[in-house]
DNA sequence: GCATCTACTGGGCAACATGACTAGTGGTTT
DNA sequence: AAACCACTAGTCATGTTGCCCAGTAGATGC
């Protein structure tokens, strides 16, 4: 789906200030209400947005290490690794790439020693061969959309 | 901040009705709503929600493959390196990991071709030594935070 | 034991936002 | 020329919000 320079503005407008509603969004859009609604309609049904759910802070939950996890599974396994480890609460994310049959999983932990017991978790099954870890230190470009609406907005 | 399981099921059914609002949570959850108001303001003072930005789904605008680029910076050009990336659209959060001056970061693009003229424009910098890319096959498991959320909530 | 705190309930209020609808306008397509 | 589309500007009933209150139950401190 395409998206024009006022949907970009309207994605911008709720990602900043989420709470101000559709009707205060289209004042400062400078449209009509209806507009700025069968905007956002569109944006939904076209799957653009996909929601509006709350944005759950890991570390303020009390788990403040994040690291990333490449594995390599053992082939034919891929299946069961995938069901193991959507059963760990601390598995955020987890991608299947081109290579070895590889994946990479996004984890947290609570501490660097919690970590050792989330990755043990994580590995400690059959259709694992090896694990490496990236810990990470520092989060200079936060997970973003923004500018990438920009870009889709402006062609 | 430590969360309870009422806090626990509010985010879960904010995470699943985000459009509910504040009431009708109250009414689900079987608490006054003042009670509900002020366990949501408390999340939110404490950090642990963010915001309730719009989810914007990155293939929907056009940009369906995702790939995992891991950098290898020069010494001291950490800061220039950062600073670059974070001018392409394309990079939507970067990190910085243990190791040797490592950095992971995750890029979209329209096609796998697209991807080719993203890398350039990343790896396209002085500082950067070396790069390795996986791409994204499958994503498994999605960003998720409930489960987590529930651990949280039950100790 | 008694006072104090804190969190919760249940209620009431005015102001506001929402969804659904209408009629009218201007630009594009066929 | 007719049909279509996105938009404006407005209405309406309904629901929600933010803010207030007094009263209650459980925990903590003296």
């Amino acid at each position: 789906m395409s998206i024009d320079r006022l949907d970009g503005r309207l994605i911008e407008l709720l990602a900043e200030e989420p709470r101000i509603g559709i009707l205060e969004a289209s004042r400062r859009l400078g449209v009509a209400r209806g507009t700025a609604q069968a905007r956002l309609d569109r944006l939904q049904a076209g799957g653009v947005i996909k929601g509006f759910g709350p944005q759950v802070d890991p570390a303020a939950l009390g788990y403040p290490v994040t690291a990333f996890a490449t594995l390599e599974i053992k082939q034919g396994q891929g299946a069961d690794v995938r069901s193991h480890l959507s059963t760990v609460p601390e598995v955020l994310e987890l991608h299947t790439t081109t290579g070895h049959g590889d994946m990479l999983c996004r984890l947290v932990a609570r501490s660097n020693a919690d970590l050792q017991r989330v990755i043990d978790r994580v590995v400690g099954f059959d259709g694992i061969v090896r694990a490496s870890t990236a810990i990470v230190m520092e989060n200079p470009v936060p997970l973003r959309i923004i500018p990438l609406v920009k870009q889709a907005a402006d062609d």
